[in-house]
RNA sequence: GCCCCCAUCGACUAGCGGUCUAGGUCACCACUCUUUCAAGGUGGUAGCGCCGGUUCGAGUCCGGCUGGGGGCACCA
């Protein structure tokens, strides 16, 4: 059975990043008939915030990637919070203690410091000495003596680590250079490489797969893997999502978490399938995925080795194409929130239901994101306001002449669909030898107070007789 | 500084030794459709980082260089 886990630390809102990673791990859990499990690292104090992890979990879902095992949910192997598991990360340290995988180390922070400095003008890698390492008895007593607190740190063997990366194939580490590092700090909480190794393993899961930025760490999880006695999981580096300079994305790149996407009006399915494509792709380079075909199609295999740029561009795209080819239905509610956070409806007035979904679908095509509803509607709503630009060059006494013509044209019209306006307007274009479009433009202006728009002759209908005819009077 | 990873159009990618005069998508440009703006259609600009090898043959295999990224914390 494959298990696999997302643990995002709730220091801030759901990365794109990590987004990524955990569709990878959903689509492979999900391909797998395996489990997806989702694990809070809350193990900075200081950073740690319940709200992000509240917040995480709403974006989560919001792109539509469920948990089968979470903190919130519970499951077989919990708690998934590993505020939680702090007696369970002590248990096992001790336990690495007695059997001398581990020492105390009574280092103080100067003198990490100093230590450092040294390690970096020889060469080496800026980690530990090993100056606590073999510590006599009277050395130790005698911190004690002090109150010194302590570390606890691995015991690195000098030896060749060779991980089996299912994206990478075979990385091999040599073991001098790295140095004997912390897993429980002196607060007794355990560090991220430590936590990490224990959770996987009491959790069971079976393959990692995570940030590329973690292989360098990979070597150190292997060593306590292989202290505690028990079988590796698969591990699996995908490669980084980075902004448009190459650098890591992150917040000087703009808006870089799941939640301003959402906010700006992006649908979860165009999300979630930009994201899969990052990294990731087909034989064919197909671009449109249901949720259903990525997990069809995902592989592991196939993911990329080099990092990918993350083009907001592109994600637009895909956006309004997810928009253009939606139910009317689906984008009309989506776009309640934005109609209401601009003032333009109220509560949803189920009259207006029928004639709001008409004008959204009249401009489907133009949306880019769900922000852009209101304004793209919202002449059908309320009177229009005349730009004095356009005004001066559409609106003269020769437009003007036509449009009161027009005006008991549709005065004359007992039913007004959108067929029979066209037709009478072009009819009437004919007769008095007028270019279609020098009657269309100030038509177009007089009722909505643009010069762009949906279709002229069904944003007329959808007006209704009674209100285009009131807007062109008010205007001449 | 040391270690590790990576390298096809501006971006995402296809390509797993000959079928590549390097294909698709976004962006860009032109044309087209058209009542505006879009959308759509058609076409176009643009790429195998460099140097050596291996081979009858290299984008594809190997090595080096260069370039980019990541890691080396009592952050995760």
């Amino acid at each position: 059975m494959v298990r696999v886990r997302f643990a995002p630390s709730p220091t801030g809102f759901l990365h794109i990043g990590n987004a990524r990673t955990a569709l990878f791990n959903y689509l492979f859990a999900r391909k797998n008939q395996g489990k997806f499990i989702l694990r809070i690292e809350d193990t900075d104090k200081e950073r740690s915030k319940k709200e992000y992890e509240i917040a995480i979990m709403e974006d989560l879902k919001w792109l539509g990637i469920e948990w089968d095992e979470g903190p919130d949910i519970g499951g077989d192997y919990g708690p998934y919070r590993q505020s939680e598991r702090l007696n369970i990360y002590k248990e096992y340290a001790e336990k690495l203690l007695k059997e001398g995988y581990v020492y105390k180390c009574y280092c103080t922070k100067e003198e990490l410091e100093e230590m450092r400095k040294t390690a970096q003008e020889k060469g080496l890698p800026p980690g530990y000495s090993g100056k606590c390492r073999y510590l006599t008895r009277e050395k130790i007593s005698e911190y004690e003596r002090e109150g010194r607190e302590f570390v606890l740190r691995f015991r690195v063997p000098e030896e060749k680590i060779e991980i089996n990366d299912l994206i990478r194939g075979k990385v091999i580490f040599e073991g001098e250079h790295l140095t004997d590092f912390v897993i429980m700090k002196s607060d007794g909480t355990p560090t991220f490489n430590f936590a990490v190794v224990i959770d996987d393993y009491l959790m069971k899961i079976t393959h990692v797969i995570r940030g590329e930025d973690h292989l360098s760490n990979t070597p150190k999880h292997i060593l306590i893997f292989k202290a505690l006695g028990v079988d590796l999981p698969y591990f699996a580096h995908m490669s980084m999502t980075l902004g448009p300079d190459r650098t890591r994305l992150s917040k000087r790149h703009g808006a870089t978490s799941v939640r301003a996407y959402r906010e700006q009006g992006y649908l979860p399915e165009a999300f979630f399938n930009y994201i899969a494509l990052l990294g990731w792709g087909t034989s064919e380079s197909r671009e449109i995925f249901t949720k259903e075909e990525l997990i069809n199609e995902f592989s592991i295999e196939r993911c990329h080795k080099a990092s990918a740029v993350f083009d907001p561009e592109k994600l637009l795209w895909m956006n309004s194409y997810y928009i253009k080819n939606s139910p009317i239905d689906r984008i009309y509610e989506l776009s309640l929130p934005f109609l209401k956070s601009s003032g333009l409806i109220n509560g949803i007035d189920e009259n207006k239901k029928e004639y709001i979904k008409k004008a959204i679908s009249l401009e489907q095509e133009k949306i880019k994101t769900l922000k852009d509803v209101p304004y793209l509607i919202e002449f059908f709503m309320k009177e229009p306001e005349y730009e004095k630009e356009n005004f001066d060059k559409l609106i003269n006494q020769e437009t003007k002449g036509i449009l009161k013509e027009i005006v008991e044209i549709f005065e004359r019209m007992e039913s007004f669909k959108r067929e029979e306006i066209e037709n009478i307007v072009r009819e009437f274009c004919k007769e008095k030898n007028y270019k279609t479009s020098f009657v269309f433009h100030p038509l177009r202006f007089a009722v909505s107070g643009r010069t762009k728009g949906p279709d002229l002759f069904g944003m007329l209908e959808l007006l209704g007789k009674a209100k285009v005819i009131e807007r062109i009077k008010k205007l001449l």
